[in-house]
DNA sequence: GTGGTCTAGACCACC
DNA sequence: GTGGTCTAGACCACG
């Protein structure tokens, strides 16, 4: 399984699971056309409450990633990757927008943020070389 | 007044408050053994209760930023300027890093990541220039 | 259950609900990872209102005693008992520290001041062995 | 003058004007039948609102520490030093009572409190050697 | 006038 | 079911 659920973090369970599922397409995990894993089957395996779940396909479908296939479940939509590609990357850019926005506001000019993002960069990279 | 509240854009009001208090204190608006306006007339000001705005303060001085001066009101403390900046500075900088960690593993790599910035630091700061 | 309060001893009923919680962590009555009972099963059984007991629930929550699990109610802490044993060793200590200061500005001296806590010492020593 | 007041140590000033009246008559600096400074006098001295002063002095007439002389101001009841002393004692030993209590509940035994106690003497025995 | 406590009851999101 | 937020209104101690 491809999820991993950090019960409170302070994310809605649900929408822990729904960026997973996003974010698996996005990147090429679950291709379109694939069946999803049962809402049972993953309630089981995370020790979620199935409503949680089915909450989280329940928006899955909403947003046209995932689509039902009568009698058998849910399987990933076929333009779902494009789609979840985009909207992750609007997620962030509206994100970085609101931080720095709130950064400017408390009277942080723009070299002093350019340093802080180099220096959050430069950490993850590391992070991301070795463990 | 200094407080404006957008009801609502999910942030709770009290915490609203909470935040423009910290950061009229960081900014030098309310300087240190200032008397803060009192609950009524902030509640009166921003039609809000009166609960909701004594939480905000209670927090404010759970955190050390207001003393009670007894039977007077409410008293920013000497040393909440610094202690508002230092703060603010590091929310911000936790806050930045969410976002670029959840960035990377959406698999933008750094360069986009400085393009993005760039263009929203560049787009705020024409914001800030004219309106 | 184990809370009772004591209306009113002058003593916040809030104040008096965040002490005996802690204090039920401390002896251990209350483990780690266990589950809390709910504001409202407390509020019912005390015959308070639900925002009196709330009230005392966050404060635990900011001092890191207890911890939200979405949905379903409050737990206790991992490092909760050892932080409220330390809590209550300070409480005490600086307490003690009033009563003696006080006690010295009222002339009393030291051994006479050793006498009354013997004194005071044997009698809740009586107390604790019979009733 | 002999009072000093700790503006917001938690105790109403009125209540500390009380005490170190009293504390003043039980340890003879204020002496029967000697005059007690005007409440506009002390009011003026301390930084004190009036009103807030006459409350003490109304309440050390209540409790027969101070009686008015006609016309004149409130002098030092005959009785008064003796009074203090004995409230002051029983005072610190109910206080000191208290406190104890509250360790045992949390599982200090006995000669852990003996010697927290002792170093708290100890620690104020010191503080009034030299400073 | 000030803040602090408490009650009552409504509505929300989450599981 | 859970906790969280908010409103409304009462009462208290303090200055």
């Amino acid at each position: 399984m491809f999820f991993h659920i950090d019960s409170s973090n302070g994310l809605p369970i649900y929408e822990q699971v729904v960026r997973q599922v996003k974010f698996a397409v996005a990147a090429g995990v679950l291709k379109p056309a694939e069946m999803v894993p049962s809402v049972r089957e993953v309630a089981r395996e995370l020790a979620l409450n199935p409503n949680t779940v089915a909450r989280a396909y329940r928006e899955l479908q909403a947003e046209g990633v995932l689509q039902p296939v009568r009698g058998t479940g849910l399987q990933v939509a076929a333009d779902a990757a494009q789609r979840c590609r985009r909207q992750r990357r609007d997620l962030i850019q509206q994100r970085l927008g609101q931080v720095l926005r709130e950064a400017r506001q408390s009277r942080l000019d723009g070299d002093e943020l350019r340093q802080l993002v180099e220096a959050e960069l430069k950490s993850l990279e590391r992070e991301e070389a070795k463990p």
